[in-house]
DNA sequence: TAGATTGTTAATCGATTAACAATC
DNA sequence: TAGATTGTTAATCGATTAACAATC
């Protein structure tokens, strides 16, 4: 068993690892300051978290660029490919459906469902929309481990429930909906009207 | 001058206002447990949450269920109508336009940019997709005040600073970059790609 | 060596929560 | 009155950051 990163650092680790992904080759070698710049944190920050994964810095000199990259990929746990299913083919779901970022990020959408039969069947980004009762099958044949749930609201319970029974330990969700679920599934979720409401009270703040 | 409350409180604040919406009418009042629990929070957490706002509650019996959504509403500046400009009319960008959740809490997408020729002029949801070179007029003629920013990473922070000379302080950021901005402009960002590596992570802690 | 930069400690800061008096 | 539930304090907890010895 590995040792616990905190929730806070382990959200900011993708924020280093990109930033390393944009220091040109040339350069072999970066520092606490470097990362802290690119990812919009304090650069003791950026050594307290890596200090959580026994990173390659040297003093003096800094981390090595691709030493860094590596071990924060396996720490992450992203050196195996994921396969993602996505609830829910409406607009939202075909956009995360077509979204370049997840394969870059070494995901893989593998699996569309919806309950709407005029869109069963259909085919988004060479993907056919599944009937949402046959998530248990496809969800266990393609060995999918997240799923993301961009239904309306009044689904997203339903849906969370179904994943956990198909053996999904892993949701995103896009739903404004507080899910219930058991014990050891982790739940990420993204609300996009909260995100816009909390921006609309900062207004109020500074004057608008 | 308005009290200032804390970032953590105003991000949990859109979580009550939607646990009060879905209460029904014929129950007019509500504990700190009942909130706590469809926001998935300690019910001392709302009382706290809630004590930054001269919260109208009565020992006893609990908040008045429609004053206190008045009053959510008034303090996080719900009560009028904000205008949203979206640059990228991609997959993303189209499905931001068209979603739902952002009219039903009082946003309204007014503007779509793009700077490829071949979306400039098509219409999405009743929007015709402008040049983005159009901003600053669109922007001050529509009195936009949100800016989201759905483009390729390439291009987020040339969106950010014609936002900025465009009169915008608020920006919702889709692109998995940090941007540089002046002070005093909000940035909220929403990184569908970390969303994934942070669920990723936890798959190698559990066992998966 | 002098300069640079890490790793880590300890201090600070802020957020969460338990507890309970106030009071309906 | 007894029971319920708020508002608030104080304790706890955890996260951030300044500082600096270690060391390249």
């Amino acid at each position: 068993m590995k040792a616990i990163i905190p929730a806070a650092t382990v959200s900011r680790l993708p924020l280093y690892l990109r930033c390393l992904g944009e220091i040109p080759p040339s350069q072999t070698t970066c520092s606490s300051e470097q990362l802290a710049e690119g990812a919009g944190v304090n650069p003791a920050q950026v050594r307290k978290d890596l200090s959580f994964i026994d990173p390659p810095g040297v003093r003096g000199v800094g981390y090595d660029v691709a030493e860094l990259r590596a071990l924060l990929r396996r720490e992450l746990g992203l050196t195996k490919q994921y396969r993602v299913a996505i609830a829910g083919a409406g607009n939202l779901g075909s956009a995360l459906t077509m979204y370049p970022g997840f394969n870059e990020a070494g995901f893989e959408v593998v699996a569309l469902f919806d309950t709407d039969v005029t869109k069963i069947g259909t085919t988004i980004n060479s993907l056919t929309v599944q009937p949402f009762k046959n998530i248990g099958a496809i969800v266990a044949s393609l060995s999918v481990s997240i799923g993301v749930i961009a239904t309306p609201l009044e689904a997203a319970q339903e849906v969370a429930d179904r994943f956990v029974d198909a053996g999904i330990r892993s949701i995103l969700n896009f739903a404004p909906a507080v899910l219930k679920r058991p014990a050891g599934i982790e739940v990420r979720r993204v609300d996009l009207s909260t995100e816009l409401q909390i921006l609309a009270y900062h207004q109020t703040q500074v004057g608008g």
